[in-house]
DNA sequence: AAAGGCCCCAACCGCGGGTAG
DNA sequence: CCTACCCGCGGTTGGGGCCTT
């Protein structure tokens, strides 16, 4: 309340970071670490405000960022947390480590709020617990901070005066980084059926739902406790009673377990991330 | 080719929580 | 306890690229 904004001051920048900025705010953290954000734009010179930069580190320059297009397990772990947290996009950031808040807030508003919609129209019941993560995960894209750093390079040595890259398809291709991301087994890829659900889709769609209706009922009585994600059920239910999909609350806990299971290198990332979050 | 509409996503805004003084 | 400050979060915006006509 009457809190002035913090970036109106006169001299603040606003708008898109250039190569130039992103290079001294990467160098300022690699020296200093990240933190004490009010003093980033002293000590560096930069016209942004503190909050400008730690948004910029945050969502763009942090070392481990994966960019580019989400895999379809990520895909159905962005809609299974987000039907059992709601809009709690930091949280559902922390089982994604590679993917900032901002992206999966995103990706959740531009393709996947869209997507159950169809789906729900398409599919007669509700199914957010429909969605099947992608049973072939492969080793992730994964930005370390000298690629980030090296890459902020190559853009400016390029002198491109448009931001670095279109898209993240291109991304990947000029920067030689492999894409694992552009899956051509998406469950909704849009580009395969103009945005229209195959049948193949809803049947392998469906077909989750019923293992995943029955997971549920299973844990529901089931009395083994997953207490690696106790505590996060419990620290979530306030938000969750507010929100309209009720879910056991073992839900994710049951399918944490079926997918690191029977999964891969990402998955066992997860887990121990999972178990290392400071919510458990 | 051009104009208009649509879509995506980086960045901003405002609020709330935590905490030091 | 109160106040001011810092930080993080979620909602929202708008610029720019893409698509359609």
């Amino acid at each position: 309340m009457g809190r002035p904004p913090c970036c109106d001051k006169v001299g603040i920048k606003k708008g898109p970071w250039t190569p130039e900025e992103d290079i001294i705010l990467v160098s300022y953290i690699q020296q200093n670490g990240p933190g004490n954000w009010r003093s980033v734009p002293t000590n560096t010179g930069l016209m942004r405000c503190s909050k400008s930069c730690r948004l910029r580190w945050t969502n763009y320059l942090r070392p481990g960022i994966k960019r580019g297009n989400f895999t379809q397990h990520e895909e159905g772990m962005i809609i299974h947390l987000q039907a059992m947290l709601g809009n709690r996009w930091a949280a559902i950031a922390s089982y994604l480590p590679q993917r900032t808040d901002n992206d999966i807030k995103n990706y959740w508003n531009t393709h996947l709020k869209k997507k159950m919609k169809k789906l729900h129209t398409t599919i007669d019941q509700p199914s957010y617990e429909s969605m099947k993560p992608d049973m072939n995960v492969g080793s992730s894209t994964y930005a370390s901070s000298t690629e980030n750093i090296s890459r902020l390079l190559e853009g400016w040595m390029r002198s491109s005066p448009k931001p670095i890259l279109k898209t993240s398809q291109e991304k990947h291709t000029q920067l030689n980084i492999p894409s694992t991301t552009t899956t051509t087994n998406n469950l909704f890829d849009v580009s395969s059926g103009g945005g229209v659900i195959s049948n193949e889709e809803i049947e392998s769609l469906l077909s989750y739902d019923n293992m995943s209706g029955i997971a549920w009922e299973k844990s529901s009585t089931d009395s083994t406790v997953f207490h690696g994600c106790q505590s996060m059920v419990e620290e979530v239910k306030p938000r969750v009673e507010d929100h309209h999909h009720h879910r056991p609350l073992s839900l994710l806990e049951k399918w944490l377990l079926d997918e690191s299971a029977g999964h891969g290198e990402e998955m066992m990332e997860l887990d121990t991330d999972c178990f290392s979050n400071p919510l458990f």
